[in-house]
DNA sequence: GATGAATGAGGATTCATTCAT
DNA sequence: AATGAATGAATCCTCATTCAT
């Protein structure tokens, strides 16, 4: 199950000034599709060019006229991949105020509905999770921050029954945050050892009822 | 951070006829030490012989007289961080009958002290979710069905309260798991990204006791 | 320090037919005053078309449109450095008769004056004979030969002291060509190690009368 | 011509410890071998490691085992090359006081006679020389100059007829220098245009007795 | 005339592995 | 049991060159 992209591509500043709309911008976007499907799958060391180029069909020195290098289509693969969510989550608590139940199943189900179109990012961020974010730009890692604060504040906001010590807030952010990239994370090998297809429509779905009742049991805003 | 393995050896024969106790005997563990650490660390293809070798403080062809390949070597990896876990859950369920919320706290309790121990765990486990478990041996490939199905069963039992459709319960357990693992695999990153260190003793125990409350609150036997 | 040429453009027609005197010859010039910088600096082999391109500020393959490839764009650049010289050293005995010292310290002044402004050529000279001349076109291979036999009969000529076998005449006009020669090819180490520029107008000059002086110290016609 | 290295083996420090007389050691010392001549050859660019391992009669990834680089292979080419020059030269003044037109017809014979034996040296100083010195190792950068600061206040010594201005004494060192590293960057070449071989026995000694001359020429002791 | 895209042929280097010692 | 040497197979990347636009 190649983890499909693509859907969404965002006008992202890749290498050399190419007018957009070109034949050259539209096999950057292929190589950027490709490469997303094989670094989620695989990682960054388990990735050859190669292989891009291969999935692509082209020959790998082509690859080096839409991408300095490895490491640079890497990153461009990750921060076309991020934007959407960054943008997501940030936009997420700026109209402020009542965040209530309702909301809070919105949320997720956007969340999901993002990430079901893109299983690539939580898989690619798992990846980076594990090895330390090593390969995370710059920007990434400023962009990072400030979205799980503001997450734990928001979840701090909506949790009032003092149920959690203050220093768990973040560890609920997180935990929340895992069981998400998490289904997303272990849906093929879940395939692979019980045959069952947790990215199916229904699967989907059951999992974003789950999801939202977990939200609800973890941190409901008491009626 | 290096993850901190060697503690717990099992005596899972690997290679060549060797003699228990002889010196190639631990020359071989401490391979696995510094292996285990190291694809923790990097996933299988980051890691390269040669930084095994060095971290033992051997010549890589050195490394062949203790383990046949590369795969080998991480397979025997595999399945000696794996045993403890393994047996854990294996004997978790067996005497059968109450589990109560004491149960449910003792083995969370359990589980994190082993994983703690053992971080290069969860991180190894991840890598494998990640790349669909491709290198997983056939015995773990086996070993860990029964568990999840056993593991399914006993929260099944324990929640009583109808909260969950029974289709969900899988999810649950697959939720817990993922709280509990991704804990330890974002540790690094998490220290890298904003300086705290999720490994220290206190921080561990703010986990636990987080952990053993998100079980309340998801499958509580109500009194 | 770029060894600066672009000075005297010989109207050697190149590659297409191109009417004299249109943008293109122009951009031709463009394209050998930067290949002969460089491939005075670094050689054949050392040299990129991409360094080339970027010192003339074109694309790669700008650089086809005026020379056919690599090898052809060496050969131009030779050509048209050599020009000057093989005129000069061919013209310089043609007059033939009384060589005096008059006549030598002239004929010096102009060759240093000659490579002052075109430092490149004695460089792409140094290039060629270390790799035996590979490249050199037939058309040098064959302008080459005269101009030394023609100076040794000059020297010979020049000199009746009987200081000399005759067979080590050759290796006076070789001597002579390696000082001149190896001064300008060592200016740039010379300034490297130890901070003197060989190339200022001053250095130049008393490198010029130096080379007289040796002159007249090796073949001085005696009064 | 093969320009015939491998005769002057000093113990260059090298990569891996390896013992003195083991059978690395040995192929080390033939890579060395083969690496000088084409180096000396072709350049540093010029030259390709397959051509290299090609030469030795060995695989590339052999030459690996060996040294880290090909920039360190080169430097090791240079620095073995060199160590006996900068001995020989730096001894030629240690003796100080009488420096008389004998002597220095045996340094300039000494001289021709190790370049005879190792022709690569005035073909890989050239290759620098031409490249303004980038790949000189800073021990050869040190070495240099202080062996051009002694031969010229030799010369100074050795020169009293008031014939030169101060200033050009460094020339004289320069013209020297090219006069005898020309010949053997030279020979090639010009057997290749006219057919004369300059390395036969006959020629250095022709061009041996003309350095000679030359010196006194230039700088004689007058009687 | 200029250039973006594509590519075959290399070019240096790494990696897992083998084998003789 | 350990290791120096050797190597086939890749791996990332560069280079000169072509071609359609």
């Amino acid at each position: 199950m190649p983890l499909a992209p693509g859907t969404t591509s965002s006008p992202t500043s890749r290498q050399p000034g190419r007018p957009p709309g070109s034949k050259g911008e539209l096999t950057a976007e292929r190589i950027l599709d490709a490469a997303e499907v094989l670094f989620s799958e695989r990682g960054y060391a388990g990735t050859t060019l190669r292989d891009v180029a291969a999935s692509v069909g082209i020959r790998i020195p082509s690859l080096y006229n839409h991408f300095t290098s490895k490491d640079s289509l890497y990153a461009a693969v990750l921060e076309r991949v991020t934007g959407p969510v960054v943008e997501l989550l940030s936009g997420l608590v700026a109209p402020g105020g009542g965040a209530d139940d309702r909301d809070t199943h919105r949320v997720i189900e956007e969340i999901m509905d993002l990430l079901s179109k893109r299983p690539t990012l939580p898989r690619l961020l798992q990846h980076e999770t594990l090895t330390g974010g090593q390969r995370l730009t710059p920007m990434l890692r400023t962009a990072f921050a400030p979205i799980f604060t503001k997450a734990s504040e928001v979840v701090a906001a909506r949790e009032d029954t003092g149920r959690w010590e203050p220093e768990q807030i973040p560890l609920l952010v997180l935990a929340m945050y895992h069981i998400v990239a998490g289904y997303f994370a272990i849906a093929p090998l879940y395939q692979n050892l019980n045959g069952v297809d947790l990215m199916t429509a229904e699967a989907r779905a059951l999992q974003t009822r789950f999801v939202a009742q977990v939200a609800d049991a973890l941190f409901s805003k008491a009626p």
